[in-house]
DNA sequence: CTCTTGATTTGACTGAATCAAGAAAGCGAG
DNA sequence: CTCGCTTTCTTGATTCAGTCAAATCAAGAG
């Protein structure tokens, strides 16, 4: 597995160097992460990586096919290694917790607008908001606030 | 259709003011537009509104159901009036320009995951991406890079 | 008309991300 | 193995969208 990383970056004609590595490796290991977080995570293992490098990695990476970006509403976009499979993503509103859902059709765009009113659509986004198992019992037990942060639209 | 305003801000308990009119004004003209283009907009009707006046109005409409707000991937915040029929919307990757797209089921959320892994779901988002009739035109034109900006990750 | 409460202004500030210039490292040719 | 070209990383400044907080101002109930 380490070795694949080396393979795929050459592959897409991009050189090999730890800062790659190290953001490749942080990506493995957590499937949604935010650039800051990656920026941190990184550092254990190469630590004088700055965080501008991370970006430019990402870039490169995103830009190469080799990683995907996502950007939930209200937050810092995200980054995964899940690519190619046109997957779409469940997001908790009560602690922003991030789940894979699998397609149902296979391709993209899996989805076809009713109306394309002219568009020629490449990709449909779905977003499934909600809250997840743990935020749900919170809620129950009435502790309102204490899972911190995005508190806002929550439509129950 | 002036004085709609003014009721549907009084039954959402809110007080009627000259820049929450403005900006419902501005809604009403433009379907899909960011907050900083709504401070411009309504200054030719109301010239003293502040940019964080704007941003309050805003906050203001959406906490209270007249006005909601989608955030594209790759831009700024857009507002718009239409609220309560769920529908989606079409974003061209080429300019940026936005469409409604009427929602084939009737309810949100109008999709199931197929797999939930404990969330509890009650919104579906989609957003449609790919080009609008002037960019596929533009583009074939071969006159690369006529349309300014949004420029980046196009499948074709 | 007056008073209370909610809205707006003003101005500072955060967080995410980009840009630019110079230094460093990857890696193919010799 | 070494050279040297090119890509990539570092450092530091800068933008852009949006928030926060204190003080002023106005809506509208009484």
């Amino acid at each position: 597995m380490e070795t694949t990383w080396e393979q795929q970056l050459r592959t897409a004609g991009l050189r090999v160097t730890r800062p790659r590595l190290s953001v490749l490796g942080v990506l493995a290991e957590h499937p949604h992460v935010d650039a800051d977080t990656i920026a941190t995570a990184a550092r254990t293992v190469h630590p004088s990586i700055s965080p501008q490098a991370v970006y430019g990695v990402l870039k490169a990476l995103v830009g190469s096919g080799l990683a995907r970006r996502i950007e939930p509403a209200g937050g810092p976009a995200l980054y995964e290694l899940r690519v190619g499979d046109n997957h779409h993503h469940l997001v908790c509103r009560g602690c922003g917790l991030i789940a894979d859902v699998d397609c149902v059709v296979g391709q993209a765009p899996c989805l076809q607008p009713s109306d394309a009113a002219g568009f020629a659509v490449d990709e449909a986004e779905v977003v499934f908001w909600g809250l997840c198992a743990d935020c749900q019992v919170a809620r129950r037990t009435h502790v309102h606030g204490t899972n911190s942060a995005f508190e806002e639209g929550v439509i129950a």
